[in-house]
DNA sequence: AGTAAAACATGCGTGCGCGCAAGTTTGCGT
DNA sequence: ACGCAAACTTGCGCGCACGCATGTTTTACT
Protein backbone atom coordinates (compact mmCIF):
# COMPACT_ATOMS: atom_id res chain seq x y z
CA UNK A 1 0.00 0.00 0.00
CA UNK A 2 1.79 2.82 -1.45
CA UNK A 3 -1.02 5.15 -2.03
CA UNK A 4 -4.30 4.94 0.24
CA UNK A 5 -5.97 7.19 -1.32
CA UNK A 6 -6.63 5.48 -4.29
CA UNK A 7 -10.07 6.97 -5.56
CA UNK A 8 -10.75 8.31 -8.76
CA UNK A 9 -10.91 12.06 -7.24
CA UNK A 10 -7.74 12.13 -5.90
CA UNK A 11 -5.99 10.41 -8.92
CA UNK A 12 -7.57 13.43 -11.15
CA UNK A 13 -6.44 15.98 -8.45
CA UNK A 14 -2.90 14.78 -8.85
CA UNK A 15 -3.27 14.52 -12.85
CA UNK A 16 -3.82 18.14 -12.74
CA UNK A 17 -1.60 19.15 -10.18
CA UNK A 18 1.45 17.45 -12.48
CA UNK A 19 -0.22 19.40 -15.50
CA UNK A 20 0.05 22.36 -13.94
CA UNK A 21 3.64 21.89 -13.02
CA UNK A 22 4.51 20.44 -16.50
CA UNK A 23 2.91 22.97 -18.42
CA UNK A 24 4.27 26.14 -15.70
CA UNK A 25 8.27 24.34 -16.47
CA UNK A 26 7.95 23.89 -19.98
CA UNK A 27 6.27 27.55 -20.60
CA UNK A 28 8.92 28.56 -18.38
CA UNK A 29 11.79 27.10 -20.31
CA UNK A 30 10.14 28.21 -23.93
CA UNK A 31 9.67 31.73 -23.41
CA UNK A 32 11.64 32.94 -20.56
CA UNK A 33 9.84 32.73 -16.57
CA UNK A 34 9.08 36.32 -16.92
CA UNK A 35 6.64 35.87 -20.05
CA UNK A 36 4.70 32.97 -18.51
CA UNK A 37 1.67 34.26 -16.88
CA UNK A 38 -0.87 32.70 -14.63
CA UNK A 39 -3.52 32.05 -17.42
CA UNK A 40 -0.94 30.70 -19.83
CA UNK A 41 -0.22 27.68 -17.25
CA UNK A 42 -3.88 27.51 -16.49
CA UNK A 43 -4.40 27.41 -19.90
CA UNK A 44 -2.16 24.93 -21.09
CA UNK A 45 -2.98 22.55 -18.25
CA UNK A 46 -6.90 22.64 -19.32
CA UNK A 47 -7.72 24.20 -16.39
CA UNK A 48 -9.19 27.56 -14.75
CA UNK A 49 -7.18 30.29 -13.79
CA UNK A 50 -8.57 30.00 -10.39
CA UNK A 51 -7.60 26.64 -10.16
CA UNK A 52 -4.12 27.29 -10.77
CA UNK A 53 -4.17 29.35 -7.66
CA UNK A 54 -5.91 26.43 -5.55
CA UNK A 55 -2.93 24.48 -5.98
CA UNK A 56 0.06 27.45 -6.09
CA UNK A 57 -0.12 30.72 -4.47
CA UNK A 58 1.99 31.90 -6.37
CA UNK A 59 3.33 32.16 -10.11
CA UNK A 60 6.43 30.95 -9.24
CA UNK A 61 5.49 28.04 -7.07
CA UNK A 62 4.42 26.05 -10.04
CA UNK A 63 7.50 26.29 -12.06
CA UNK A 64 10.11 25.35 -9.12
CA UNK A 65 7.23 22.41 -7.88
CA UNK A 66 8.00 20.88 -11.50
CA UNK A 67 11.60 20.93 -10.89
CA UNK A 68 11.41 19.95 -7.15
CA UNK A 69 8.66 17.72 -7.89
CA UNK A 70 9.06 14.08 -5.92
CA UNK A 71 12.67 15.30 -5.28
CA UNK A 72 11.68 15.04 -1.55
CA UNK A 73 10.24 11.55 -2.07
CA UNK A 74 13.64 9.97 -3.09
CA UNK A 75 15.42 11.83 -0.53
CA UNK A 76 13.15 9.78 2.01
CA UNK A 77 13.69 7.04 -0.13
CA UNK A 78 17.16 6.87 -0.09
CA UNK A 79 17.24 7.42 3.35
CA UNK A 80 15.33 4.77 3.86
CA UNK A 81 17.42 2.31 1.83
CA UNK A 82 20.90 2.97 3.75
CA UNK A 83 22.41 0.14 5.50
CA UNK A 84 20.68 0.24 8.97
CA UNK A 85 23.70 0.33 10.46
CA UNK A 86 25.21 3.51 8.92
CA UNK A 87 25.43 6.71 11.19
CA UNK A 88 21.97 8.27 10.47
CA UNK A 89 23.87 11.69 10.13
CA UNK A 90 25.89 9.65 7.02
CA UNK A 91 22.78 8.40 5.64
CA UNK A 92 20.91 12.30 5.78
CA UNK A 93 24.26 13.37 4.22
CA UNK A 94 24.40 11.08 1.37
CA UNK A 95 21.36 10.58 0.39
CA UNK A 96 20.44 14.57 0.08
CA UNK A 97 23.56 15.35 -1.91
CA UNK A 98 22.99 12.26 -3.75
CA UNK A 99 19.70 13.75 -4.61
CA UNK A 100 20.30 17.39 -4.90
CA UNK A 101 22.98 16.97 -7.48
CA UNK A 102 21.20 15.19 -10.63
CA UNK A 103 22.99 15.97 -13.80
CA UNK A 104 19.32 16.16 -15.44
CA UNK A 105 18.44 19.21 -13.01
CA UNK A 106 21.43 21.06 -13.74
CA UNK A 107 20.16 22.89 -16.72
CA UNK A 108 16.65 23.92 -14.97
CA UNK A 109 18.48 24.86 -11.78
CA UNK A 110 20.07 27.41 -13.84
CA UNK A 111 16.82 29.43 -14.70
CA UNK A 112 15.80 29.50 -10.96
CA UNK A 113 19.43 30.79 -10.04
CA UNK A 114 19.12 33.59 -12.72
CA UNK A 115 15.76 34.91 -11.97
CA UNK A 116 15.22 36.05 -8.47
CA UNK A 117 11.75 35.89 -8.05
CA UNK A 118 12.12 31.92 -8.45
CA UNK A 119 14.96 31.78 -6.34
CA UNK A 120 12.88 32.57 -2.82
CA UNK A 121 10.03 30.03 -3.94
CA UNK A 122 12.83 27.58 -4.75
CA UNK A 123 14.14 28.20 -0.98
CA UNK A 124 10.54 27.47 -0.23
CA UNK A 125 10.23 24.03 -1.06
CA UNK A 126 13.05 22.84 0.85
CA UNK A 127 10.20 22.81 3.26
CA UNK A 128 8.49 20.03 1.76
CA UNK A 129 11.44 17.54 2.68
CA UNK A 130 10.16 18.01 6.29
CA UNK A 131 7.35 15.26 6.14
CA UNK A 132 8.84 12.77 3.95
CA UNK A 133 11.58 12.94 6.15
CA UNK A 134 10.00 12.87 8.95
CA UNK A 135 8.69 9.28 8.17
CA UNK A 136 12.34 8.34 6.80
CA UNK A 137 13.71 9.38 9.89
CA UNK A 138 10.84 7.80 12.73
CA UNK A 139 11.18 4.62 10.63
CA UNK A 140 15.20 4.72 10.96
CA UNK A 141 14.97 5.08 14.24
CA UNK A 142 12.37 2.61 15.46
CA UNK A 143 9.31 3.50 16.90
CA UNK A 144 10.64 3.23 20.45
CA UNK A 145 12.10 6.72 20.11
CA UNK A 146 9.33 8.53 19.78
CA UNK A 147 7.67 10.57 16.75
CA UNK A 148 8.74 14.15 18.60
CA UNK A 149 12.57 13.22 17.55
CA UNK A 150 11.98 12.50 14.30
CA UNK A 151 9.50 15.56 13.74
CA UNK A 152 12.30 17.74 15.05
CA UNK A 153 14.96 16.64 13.28
CA UNK A 154 13.27 16.21 9.96
CA UNK A 155 12.65 19.88 10.72
CA UNK A 156 16.33 20.89 11.22
CA UNK A 157 17.41 18.81 8.60
CA UNK A 158 15.06 20.90 6.38
CA UNK A 159 16.09 24.16 8.16
CA UNK A 160 20.07 23.10 6.86
CA UNK A 161 19.01 21.84 3.55
CA UNK A 162 17.55 25.67 3.14
CA UNK A 163 20.15 27.44 4.77
CA UNK A 164 22.67 25.74 2.34
CA UNK A 165 20.76 26.14 -1.03
CA UNK A 166 20.40 30.00 0.36
CA UNK A 167 24.10 30.31 0.63
CA UNK A 168 24.71 29.11 -2.60
CA UNK A 169 22.01 30.80 -4.51
CA UNK A 170 23.82 34.01 -3.27
CA UNK A 171 25.84 35.83 -5.85
CA UNK A 172 29.66 34.93 -4.97
CA UNK A 173 29.89 38.56 -4.84
CA UNK A 174 29.75 38.48 -1.07
CA UNK A 175 33.27 37.55 0.36
CA UNK A 176 32.10 35.82 3.36
CA UNK A 177 34.22 33.63 4.98
CA UNK A 178 33.99 34.03 8.69
CA UNK A 179 35.60 30.95 10.29
CA UNK A 180 32.17 29.37 11.53
CA UNK A 181 31.47 25.88 11.66
CA UNK A 182 30.33 26.87 8.27
CA UNK A 183 32.70 27.27 5.31
CA UNK A 184 30.38 29.03 2.41
CA UNK A 185 29.86 30.10 -1.50
CA UNK A 186 31.32 26.17 -1.95
CA UNK A 187 29.95 23.94 -4.35
CA UNK A 188 26.35 22.48 -3.85
CA UNK A 189 27.46 19.25 -2.63
CA UNK A 190 29.88 20.80 -0.05
CA UNK A 191 27.14 23.69 0.80
CA UNK A 192 25.39 20.30 1.76
CA UNK A 193 27.94 18.63 3.31
CA UNK A 194 28.59 21.55 5.71
CA UNK A 195 25.45 22.68 7.10
CA UNK A 196 24.50 19.25 7.95
CA UNK A 197 27.77 18.24 9.47
CA UNK A 198 26.63 21.08 12.19
CA UNK A 199 23.72 18.86 13.23
CA UNK A 200 25.71 15.84 13.20
CA UNK A 201 26.12 15.92 16.76
CA UNK A 202 22.41 15.57 17.54
CA UNK A 203 21.85 13.21 14.93
CA UNK A 204 24.40 10.92 16.85
CA UNK A 205 22.54 11.77 19.94
CA UNK A 206 19.41 10.22 18.61
CA UNK A 207 21.35 7.65 16.84
CA UNK A 208 23.13 6.35 19.68
CA UNK A 209 20.03 6.29 22.10
CA UNK A 210 18.31 4.23 19.73
CA UNK A 211 21.36 1.87 19.44
CA UNK A 212 20.76 1.70 23.49
CA UNK A 213 17.46 0.78 23.37
CA UNK A 214 17.16 -1.83 20.67
CA UNK A 215 20.09 -3.47 21.24
CA UNK B 1 -23.12 32.77 -32.19
CA UNK B 2 -23.60 28.93 -32.40
CA UNK B 3 -22.79 28.16 -28.91
CA UNK B 4 -23.86 30.83 -25.86
CA UNK B 5 -21.88 28.50 -23.01
CA UNK B 6 -18.41 28.76 -24.24
CA UNK B 7 -17.56 28.63 -20.31
CA UNK B 8 -14.77 25.76 -19.44
CA UNK B 9 -17.24 23.93 -17.34
CA UNK B 10 -19.82 23.66 -20.04
CA UNK B 11 -16.45 22.31 -22.54
CA UNK B 12 -15.88 19.79 -19.51
CA UNK B 13 -19.70 18.66 -19.40
CA UNK B 14 -19.70 17.85 -23.45
CA UNK B 15 -16.03 16.65 -23.05
CA UNK B 16 -17.17 14.07 -20.77
CA UNK B 17 -20.77 13.37 -22.08
CA UNK B 18 -19.07 12.73 -25.88
CA UNK B 19 -16.22 10.10 -23.87
CA UNK B 20 -19.01 8.48 -22.28
CA UNK B 21 -21.01 8.18 -26.24
CA UNK B 22 -17.68 7.20 -27.81
CA UNK B 23 -16.79 4.89 -25.31
CA UNK B 24 -19.92 3.00 -24.29
CA UNK B 25 -20.46 2.75 -28.44
CA UNK B 26 -17.24 1.33 -29.02
CA UNK B 27 -17.66 -0.84 -26.04
CA UNK B 28 -20.90 -2.08 -27.85
CA UNK B 29 -19.38 -2.89 -31.18
CA UNK B 30 -16.75 -4.77 -30.13
CA UNK B 31 -17.64 -6.94 -27.18
CA UNK B 32 -21.59 -6.69 -27.94
CA UNK B 33 -24.29 -5.15 -26.03
CA UNK B 34 -25.31 -7.00 -23.32
CA UNK B 35 -21.43 -7.58 -22.33
CA UNK B 36 -20.58 -4.37 -21.45
CA UNK B 37 -21.40 -3.09 -17.76
CA UNK B 38 -22.15 0.21 -17.11
CA UNK B 39 -18.87 0.19 -15.25
CA UNK B 40 -16.54 -0.29 -18.23
CA UNK B 41 -18.21 2.12 -19.90
CA UNK B 42 -17.64 4.57 -17.02
CA UNK B 43 -13.99 3.23 -16.71
CA UNK B 44 -12.94 3.53 -20.73
CA UNK B 45 -14.32 7.23 -20.23
CA UNK B 46 -12.46 7.93 -17.32
CA UNK B 47 -15.47 8.38 -15.42
CA UNK B 48 -16.98 7.35 -11.95
CA UNK B 49 -19.85 4.95 -12.38
CA UNK B 50 -21.93 7.42 -10.72
CA UNK B 51 -21.22 10.16 -13.31
CA UNK B 52 -22.57 7.81 -15.66
CA UNK B 53 -25.86 8.15 -14.38
CA UNK B 54 -25.73 11.47 -14.25
CA UNK B 55 -25.99 11.88 -17.98
CA UNK B 56 -27.60 8.60 -19.19
CA UNK B 57 -30.63 7.26 -16.89
CA UNK B 58 -30.02 3.55 -18.54
CA UNK B 59 -27.44 1.72 -19.65
CA UNK B 60 -28.46 1.77 -23.45
CA UNK B 61 -29.21 5.26 -23.35
CA UNK B 62 -24.99 5.94 -24.25
CA UNK B 63 -24.83 3.30 -26.82
CA UNK B 64 -28.23 4.62 -28.67
CA UNK B 65 -26.98 8.44 -27.89
CA UNK B 66 -23.68 7.57 -29.97
CA UNK B 67 -25.43 6.56 -32.51
CA UNK B 68 -28.20 9.41 -32.76
CA UNK B 69 -25.86 11.96 -31.60
CA UNK B 70 -26.11 15.57 -33.04
CA UNK B 71 -28.58 14.02 -35.31
CA UNK B 72 -31.04 16.28 -34.33
CA UNK B 73 -29.03 19.09 -34.99
CA UNK B 74 -28.43 18.44 -38.13
CA UNK B 75 -31.79 18.02 -38.51
CA UNK B 76 -32.49 20.89 -37.64
CA UNK B 77 -29.40 22.66 -39.88
CA UNK B 78 -31.03 20.67 -42.84
CA UNK B 79 -34.76 22.64 -42.04
CA UNK B 80 -32.98 25.99 -41.61
CA UNK B 81 -30.98 25.42 -45.10
CA UNK B 82 -34.19 24.89 -47.09
CA UNK B 83 -35.40 27.54 -49.43
CA UNK B 84 -37.98 29.76 -47.59
CA UNK B 85 -40.44 29.12 -50.94
CA UNK B 86 -40.53 25.48 -49.96
CA UNK B 87 -43.86 24.00 -48.49
CA UNK B 88 -42.79 23.88 -44.41
CA UNK B 89 -44.28 20.14 -44.87
CA UNK B 90 -41.57 19.42 -47.23
CA UNK B 91 -39.04 20.89 -46.08
CA UNK B 92 -39.73 19.09 -42.36
CA UNK B 93 -39.68 15.57 -44.78
CA UNK B 94 -36.68 15.69 -46.76
CA UNK B 95 -34.77 17.19 -44.39
CA UNK B 96 -35.25 14.19 -41.93
CA UNK B 97 -35.11 11.51 -44.27
CA UNK B 98 -31.87 12.42 -45.03
CA UNK B 99 -30.79 12.28 -41.82
CA UNK B 100 -32.14 9.11 -40.96
CA UNK B 101 -30.68 7.49 -44.07
CA UNK B 102 -26.66 7.95 -43.57
CA UNK B 103 -24.87 5.52 -44.70
CA UNK B 104 -22.42 5.81 -42.24
CA UNK B 105 -25.13 4.77 -39.55
CA UNK B 106 -26.64 1.54 -41.25
CA UNK B 107 -24.34 -1.22 -39.59
CA UNK B 108 -24.62 0.26 -36.11
CA UNK B 109 -28.47 0.60 -37.03
CA UNK B 110 -27.99 -2.49 -37.14
CA UNK B 111 -26.86 -3.75 -34.02
CA UNK B 112 -29.71 -1.82 -32.55
CA UNK B 113 -32.28 -3.33 -34.60
CA UNK B 114 -30.95 -6.85 -33.02
CA UNK B 115 -31.44 -5.94 -29.46
CA UNK B 116 -34.89 -5.32 -27.94
CA UNK B 117 -33.13 -3.31 -24.81
CA UNK B 118 -31.85 -1.09 -27.41
CA UNK B 119 -34.75 -0.40 -29.72
CA UNK B 120 -36.98 0.94 -26.65
CA UNK B 121 -33.72 3.31 -25.90
CA UNK B 122 -33.69 4.39 -29.27
CA UNK B 123 -37.55 5.18 -29.72
CA UNK B 124 -36.83 7.63 -26.89
CA UNK B 125 -34.14 9.72 -28.76
CA UNK B 126 -36.77 10.93 -30.77
CA UNK B 127 -38.03 12.76 -27.94
CA UNK B 128 -34.54 14.67 -28.34
CA UNK B 129 -35.62 16.03 -31.92
CA UNK B 130 -38.60 18.28 -30.29
CA UNK B 131 -36.45 21.28 -28.93
CA UNK B 132 -33.88 21.53 -31.92
CA UNK B 133 -36.79 21.19 -34.56
CA UNK B 134 -39.05 23.46 -32.49
CA UNK B 135 -36.37 26.35 -32.52
CA UNK B 136 -35.90 25.81 -36.73
CA UNK B 137 -39.60 25.92 -37.19
CA UNK B 138 -40.00 29.14 -35.20
CA UNK B 139 -37.41 30.65 -37.30
CA UNK B 140 -39.12 29.43 -40.68
CA UNK B 141 -42.36 30.98 -39.11
CA UNK B 142 -41.13 33.65 -38.14
CA UNK B 143 -41.64 34.98 -35.45
CA UNK B 144 -45.28 36.47 -36.24
CA UNK B 145 -46.59 33.13 -35.32
CA UNK B 146 -46.91 32.22 -31.84
CA UNK B 147 -43.90 30.11 -30.42
CA UNK B 148 -46.63 27.99 -28.93
CA UNK B 149 -47.42 26.48 -32.63
CA UNK B 150 -43.66 25.95 -33.44
CA UNK B 151 -43.48 23.97 -30.54
CA UNK B 152 -46.28 21.80 -31.12
CA UNK B 153 -46.11 21.04 -34.61
CA UNK B 154 -42.48 20.09 -33.61
CA UNK B 155 -43.99 17.88 -30.64
CA UNK B 156 -46.38 16.62 -33.51
CA UNK B 157 -43.40 15.94 -35.87
CA UNK B 158 -41.55 13.94 -33.16
CA UNK B 159 -44.05 11.74 -32.64
CA UNK B 160 -44.62 10.75 -36.06
CA UNK B 161 -40.78 10.14 -36.63
CA UNK B 162 -40.77 8.01 -33.33
CA UNK B 163 -43.93 6.15 -34.63
CA UNK B 164 -42.12 5.67 -37.87
CA UNK B 165 -39.32 4.35 -36.26
CA UNK B 166 -41.81 2.06 -33.78
CA UNK B 167 -42.96 0.40 -36.94
CA UNK B 168 -39.42 0.12 -38.70
CA UNK B 169 -38.37 -1.66 -35.83
CA UNK B 170 -41.19 -4.02 -35.73
CA UNK B 171 -40.31 -7.75 -36.89
CA UNK B 172 -42.09 -8.07 -40.13
CA UNK B 173 -43.96 -11.00 -38.98
CA UNK B 174 -46.75 -8.96 -38.29
CA UNK B 175 -49.42 -8.91 -41.11
CA UNK B 176 -50.47 -5.42 -40.95
CA UNK B 177 -51.74 -3.43 -43.90
CA UNK B 178 -54.95 -1.71 -42.80
CA UNK B 179 -55.74 0.26 -45.46
CA UNK B 180 -55.57 3.14 -43.10
CA UNK B 181 -53.54 6.61 -43.98
CA UNK B 182 -50.14 5.09 -43.06
CA UNK B 183 -48.35 1.99 -45.13
CA UNK B 184 -46.70 0.21 -42.22
CA UNK B 185 -43.27 -2.30 -42.78
CA UNK B 186 -41.85 -0.38 -45.73
CA UNK B 187 -38.50 1.26 -46.21
CA UNK B 188 -37.42 3.59 -43.59
CA UNK B 189 -37.85 6.56 -45.79
CA UNK B 190 -41.39 5.26 -47.04
CA UNK B 191 -42.36 4.94 -43.35
CA UNK B 192 -41.12 8.39 -42.63
CA UNK B 193 -42.96 10.03 -45.47
CA UNK B 194 -45.83 8.38 -44.75
CA UNK B 195 -45.96 9.29 -41.31
CA UNK B 196 -45.04 13.26 -42.01
CA UNK B 197 -47.82 13.08 -44.79
CA UNK B 198 -49.86 12.64 -42.27
CA UNK B 199 -49.78 15.86 -40.85
CA UNK B 200 -49.06 17.90 -43.86
CA UNK B 201 -52.43 19.62 -43.26
CA UNK B 202 -51.78 20.80 -40.16
CA UNK B 203 -47.94 21.88 -41.41
CA UNK B 204 -49.80 23.34 -44.34
CA UNK B 205 -51.79 25.44 -42.56
CA UNK B 206 -49.47 27.30 -40.32
CA UNK B 207 -47.16 27.75 -43.17
CA UNK B 208 -49.84 29.40 -45.11
CA UNK B 209 -50.77 31.54 -42.20
CA UNK B 210 -47.44 32.75 -42.32
CA UNK B 211 -47.31 33.85 -45.89
CA UNK B 212 -50.46 35.95 -45.74
CA UNK B 213 -49.10 37.70 -42.68
CA UNK B 214 -45.71 38.39 -44.35
CA UNK B 215 -47.02 39.23 -47.12
C1' DA C 1 -38.24 -22.94 -8.50
C1' DG C 2 -35.56 -20.67 -5.24
C1' DT C 3 -31.81 -18.47 -3.63
C1' DA C 4 -27.41 -16.10 -3.96
C1' DA C 5 -24.66 -13.03 -6.48
C1' DA C 6 -23.99 -9.58 -9.71
C1' DA C 7 -25.34 -5.53 -12.07
C1' DC C 8 -28.22 -1.57 -12.39
C1' DA C 9 -30.21 2.68 -10.80
C1' DT C 10 -30.86 6.46 -7.37
C1' DG C 11 -30.52 9.65 -3.00
C1' DC C 12 -27.43 12.11 -0.41
C1' DG C 13 -23.29 14.26 1.50
C1' DT C 14 -18.73 16.01 0.34
C1' DG C 15 -14.87 17.78 -2.32
C1' DC C 16 -12.96 19.96 -6.22
C1' DG C 17 -13.05 23.13 -10.19
C1' DC C 18 -15.20 27.04 -12.23
C1' DG C 19 -16.79 31.82 -12.64
C1' DC C 20 -17.10 36.31 -10.78
C1' DA C 21 -15.91 40.12 -8.19
C1' DA C 22 -13.23 42.27 -5.49
C1' DG C 23 -8.36 44.13 -3.70
C1' DT C 24 -3.43 44.27 -4.46
C1' DT C 25 0.78 44.43 -6.96
C1' DT C 26 3.56 45.30 -11.06
C1' DG C 27 4.97 47.66 -15.06
C1' DC C 28 4.45 51.12 -18.52
C1' DG C 29 3.47 55.48 -20.71
C1' DT C 30 2.90 60.36 -20.24
C1' DA D 1 5.96 61.56 -10.30
C1' DC D 2 1.43 60.19 -11.38
C1' DG D 3 -2.04 57.66 -13.10
C1' DC D 4 -3.46 53.64 -15.71
C1' DA D 5 -3.76 49.19 -17.39
C1' DA D 6 -2.46 44.56 -17.04
C1' DA D 7 -1.48 40.80 -14.17
C1' DC D 8 -1.65 38.55 -9.79
C1' DT D 9 -4.01 36.80 -5.68
C1' DT D 10 -7.99 35.79 -2.80
C1' DG D 11 -13.03 35.26 -1.03
C1' DC D 12 -17.27 33.42 -2.14
C1' DG D 13 -21.09 30.87 -4.29
C1' DC D 14 -22.41 27.38 -7.45
C1' DG D 15 -22.30 23.23 -10.28
C1' DC D 16 -20.42 18.90 -11.44
C1' DA D 17 -18.14 14.56 -10.21
C1' DC D 18 -17.19 11.39 -6.71
C1' DG D 19 -17.99 7.96 -3.10
C1' DC D 20 -21.11 5.42 -0.43
C1' DA D 21 -25.28 3.27 0.99
C1' DT D 22 -29.66 1.66 -0.45
C1' DG D 23 -33.21 -0.53 -3.13
C1' DT D 24 -34.38 -2.89 -7.30
C1' DT D 25 -33.72 -5.84 -11.18
C1' DT D 26 -31.38 -9.30 -13.71
C1' DT D 27 -28.51 -13.38 -13.97
C1' DA D 28 -26.57 -17.74 -12.58
C1' DC D 29 -26.39 -21.85 -10.13
C1' DT D 30 -28.25 -25.81 -7.78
Amino acid sequence: MTTRRTGLREQKKQATRVALREAALRLALQYGPENVRVDDIAEAAGVSPRTYNNYFSSREQAIVAAVTAEREERIAAAVADRPAHDRLADALADAIVEQYTEPDDHDVLLLITENPSLRDAFLDTAATLEHPLADAIAQRLGDTAGTLTARVLAATVAAAVRAALHQWLQPPAAPCATGGLVVPSGSLPDLLRSALAALAPALDAADKLQDVQTG
